[in-house]
DNA sequence: TTAATGACCTATC
DNA sequence: CGATAGGCCATTA
């Protein structure tokens, strides 16, 4: 490691992004739980706006509950993270949002 | 240590 | 159905 990060919860999120497999999108909530705490969705938000590894961390799989893209993705916007998704495969339905069957549980 | 922030989630009007 | 308010938790200054 490039000796930047402390080992925190920070970690732990970038370990569950990370571990989302290709085609395939999770929530907030979802990475927050395998982190170990359900409830800190927000942390998982904070941790992707830091994104000390963009390349190793694909923020743009990450969403909300709803489907629905940020509206502050750090890479360029929410129509550029729904590209990425079409380029990983996901697909989103007539509402903008990713169908469920791409969302990735544990 | 306290206060402030934040890419969320849920409930209510 | 759309908008608003509050609560939760970790990190930073």
């Amino acid at each position: 490691m490039v000796g930047n990060q402390k080992n925190g919860f920070f970690a732990a999120i970038y370990e569950c992004v990370k571990a989302v497999p290709k085609g395939k999108v999770a929530s907030y909530g979802t990475i927050a739980a395998m982190a170990g705490n359900p409830r800190a969705a927000r942390i998982v938000g904070w941790a992707l706006h830091v994104n000390p590894e963009p390349d190793a961390i694909p923020c743009y799989r990450i969403v909300t509950k709803g489907g629905r893209v940020s509206s502050a993705f750090a890479f360029g916007g929410e129509n550029v993270q729904r590209a990425m998704l079409l380029a990983d495969g996901v697909e989103f339905d007539e509402n903008g949002n990713v169908k469920q069957e791409y969302f990735f549980r544990p």
